[in-house]
DNA sequence: TCTGTTCTTTTACAAACGTAAAAGTTATTG
DNA sequence: CAATAACTTTTACGTTTGTAAAAGAACAGA
C-alpha cells in the first residue's frame, strides 16, 4: 500500500472521522486544532490523496465531495504491522517492552490489554491465523 | 526527541547492533541488503544523526568511531508511543485490535503475547505507573 | 445580468530527504 | 619520499513534503 506522509494521514483520518464522504469544510472541521491551514492547502492535500488512490471526489455543484477508498483499519494495520517489522522483527512482546519500559504503557494498561486479550481469545477463534 | 528520517533510523539501528561505538565500515556491514550506498551517503546520515543528537564520532588515526548517544529503547518506545497516539488515540487494544483483523498477527501470537503481559504484571509491579 | 463570494485548480517555493560526486586529509607502501 | 589507497568533509542535486498565493470556475443575490 502507499505511504501516506504526515498531513496526508490527517487528512485522512478526518474524513475517516466524518463516518461518511464529506466536503471540504467537513474535514477541515475535524482536523486537530494545530492544523490551521489555508484552504488551497487541504486541498492539495486531498489531491494528493486522490493520486495515491486513497478519496475519490465526486463534484456537487461547485464542491467536491470526498469518499475514502481505503478504510481505516486496512491502513492502520499495515502501517502498525509495518512500524512493528521495522523496529522489532515483528515481536509483539518487545514493542510491549519497550512502551512499558519507557512509561509509556502503565501497569494497568498492560493489565487491560490482557484481559482484553484473553477475551478475544476466548470468544473469536476466527483469528488464528496460523 | 527529534524524529529520525526512515534512513537515519536505518543506519542507527544497524549502530545499535554493533552492540558498541563502531566505525563506518562495521555499521554498513550491519545494513539490511537493501542499503548498498556510497561511503559518502552513509557518511552523510551519520553526520545528520550527529546534528541531531543520536551519535558522537569520535576520530581515531583517520577513521571516525561512533557512540551512540540515545538507547534503542529509549527511541523505539518514543517512537511507539507516539504511532500509538497518532493513529489509536493511545488505545492499545484498538493497535491489536487493527493489527489481528488485517490478519497481520496471529492467534497464536496473541496468545503469547497475552502469557507475557500475565507473567510481567506477576514479576514486575515496579512498571506501576499509574 | 453584474458582481461579489465561495470553491477548486494551478503554480510556486522553501525545507527535508535520499543519494552521491568532488575535494580534502591521513595513512600506507614501494 | 613519492605515489596510491583509504577516509572524511563539502558541495550538489533531484524528489517529496509542507504550505500557500494566484488564477480560474461556479454560484447567489442585487
Amino acid at each position: 500500500m502507499e505511504t501516506l506522509s504526515h498531513s496526508e494521514e490527517q487528512v485522512m483520518t478526518a474524513l475517516w472521522d466524518c463516518g461518511r464522504p464529506a466536503a471540504r469544510r467537513e474535514i477541515a472541521a475535524r482536523l486537530p486544532a494545530d492544523c490551521r491551514w489555508a484552504d488551497s492547502t487541504l486541498l492539495n492535500f486531498l489531491l494528493r490523496l486522490e493520486n495515491k488512490g486513497f478519496v475519490r471526489p465526486e463534484k456537487q455543484g461547485n464542491k467536491n465531495i470526498y469518499t475514502p477508498l481505503v478504510r481505516r483499519i486496512t491502513y492502520c494495520g499495515a502501517v502498525s504491522a509495518a512500524h512493528l517489522q521495522r523496529l522489532y522483527g515483528g515481536d509483539l512482546r518487545a514493542m510491549l517492552g519497550a512502551l512499558a519500559d519507557t512509561g509509556r504503557v502503565s501497569f494497568t494498561d498492560m493489565e487491560r490489554l490482557a484481559r482484553y486479550l484473553d477475551s478475544r481469545a476466548a470468544e473469536s477463534p476466527e483469528y488464528d491465523y496460523d
